[in-house]
DNA sequence: GCGCGTCACAACGGGCCGTTGTGCCGCTAG
DNA sequence: CTAGCGGCACAACGGCCCGTTGTGACGCGC
């Protein structure tokens, strides 16, 4: 089945005629004969009844009718989601289980009508160009260096502070305790073997790793969360850090716990990198949601790596 | 644009290389390397960059991706609804604007589970053909012959009696009435162009035309409501019959009326039309639905034809 | 450096697609 | 009754697209 059958049944449909529609389409007649026939061959059932005077509707073909369309609306979508100067926001994010996905789910819930696409890069750096390149309208990354670095036109701005927490199995030894420090897990062997390095989250992970002494085990492959929470589960001494809105789930009989951290309460500093001259009316729109709907607890005693004090 | 190319991308994208792609397509890899070349130049964006382990999608392959996801399932579901034996419920209706349909769309509502189709057939013998062998479900018609001239196995129960209005224009000399009384029309040119002669719907306004003295006039062609509106609004002598829960929708400044009939209140007696034998599980829920909310006014001094007349 | 795995390019054959030409059918006017 | 007309389908033909096989370029790892 390809668009151009169904664009010309659809044609031929409201057309109720053959002729007429081949007459719109800008082809023969008999070229829209055949696609018809073709369509209907593929389909197994009649779409048209052939009278002296056109062509109607069976019932399958009324019950084809709408589906037909739905799926021309389809590819136009799909057309339009990659045309250049689309409509569609697009926004990068390191993960779609993570926070900064959540607040995006959140934006469109409260701004349903641009469509938005979220796609994932590499790591800031490729974010940083491709927001100066206009490949995406914006981008949610923890920010490595000093504004005076970032090329002319970017802005940027922190938008959430997502606390980090343990995760463990149900057999680790801290698995029973409410809250724990930082400083209480040193030597302690964490396992996050998804960090590629060279990039932002894995500098944030390596700089909380070094300022509180923990035993950071990158190795093996990255096989996705799934195996992940798999090994930690089973594991008596081995335990990962996750942010506290990553959103993971597992079997009810893993009982992996989720412990958070205090005293001081490390915190992954998302931003959000755009570009001061894109006009896209959806990022403004955007910018103004995260504004209005910061919640972070300034109370607390946090902890970022030096590159993200100010 | 064409499925075989957009699940060719998919293939890719899931697979992250094109030979993968390939093998689980039973094609050879150039065949899939020049889809996807030909996907990409009709896009006019690259959706991969090809590496030396594989392809990764470009921003814009990834922006594409979900919507070649909605493509595929859209030309899933429309191959589904021609499929025989498919699990949608098809069920004919006289017309989309008028009660059957809201019925139904009320139904669609409390069940939204099973997938509807709704079509048109001609008229009651055409519906009851179609219900003998099982190209709709069921059908919403007036019934013009006793139950025992009905095909063996062929079921039916009236739904909804439908009160018929008067429909005028501002100009017309009953405008101003609050209600009317079917004696009161005696004579007054009633245009009704869309009558089929043969239809059941046509023998009812026959039949309630001659019972009260009504002026039938169905000439000139139908050509659909909207135009036939135009003319009742402008006219200050011509009046058109409709059902009281006809959706219809007009320009505010051309200012229709719809004025109720009392005394007795003509009905147009809707029944839903079955084959017994039908397993269908959606066509029972239907059927519950119907009978737990019938809201006739019994109380009603109601006027249908004789044919409808127990 | 060699082998392996990746994808792209080239050449070829078949089949599908659209075109023109033609036939059949039902309606309608004379 | 017949001729004309408008509608769609079938047939033959040419081109092009599609898929195949064969081959090359490229990066990585042993």
């Amino acid at each position: 089945m390809d668009t151009h059958a169904v664009r010309t049944f659809v044609a031929v449909a409201e057309a109720g005629q053959f002729s007429a529609a081949a007459a719109e389409l800008d082809v023969s007649q008999q070229a829209v004969s055949k696609r018809v026939a073709a369509l209907e061959k593929d389909l197994g059932v009649a779409l048209f009844v052939r009278t002296p005077r056109g062509a109607d509707l069976t019932v399958d073909g009324q019950a084809f009718l709408p589906h037909a369309r739905d799926l021309l609306r389809a590819a136009e979508r799909a057309a339009a989601s990659v045309r250049p100067g689309g409509q569609a926001l697009r926004v990068d994010v390191i993960s779609r289980r993570i926070a900064p996905a959540r607040l995006l789910a959140d934006f469109h819930r409260a701004h349903p009508g641009p469509p938005l696409e979220v796609v994932r890069l590499f790591d800031i750096r490729a974010a940083i160009e491709a927001v100066r390149d206009g490949v995406v309208d914006a981008s949610f990354r923890a920010i490595t260096r000093p504004a005076r670095q970032l090329p002319a036109g970017i802005a940027t701005v922190r938008v959430l502070d997502e606390p980090v927490q343990l995760l463990t199995g149900p057999a680790h030894p801290l698995a029973g305790q409410g809250s724990l420090t930082p400083a209480q897990l040193a030597g302690l062997p964490i396992w996050m073997p998804a960090l590629d390095p060279g990039t932002e989250w894995t500098a944030f992970y390596e700089d909380l790793a070094a300022a509180f002494g923990l035993s950071l085990d990158v190795t093996g492959p990255d096989f996705g969360t799934r195996p992940l929470l798999d090994v930690i589960a089973a594991s008596p001494d081995l335990a990962s850090l996750v942010g506290e809105q990553t959103h993971l789930v597992w079997p009810a009989d893993w009982d992996l716990r989720r412990i958070p951290l205090r005293d001081p309460v490390p915190v992954y500093p998302h931003s959000l990198i755009w570009r001061r001259d894109n006009p896209h009316p959806a990022l403004r729109a955007l910018r103004e949601h995260l504004a209005a709907n910061r919640l972070d607890d300034t109370s607390q005693n946090i902890w970022v790596p030096e590159w993200a004090r100010r």
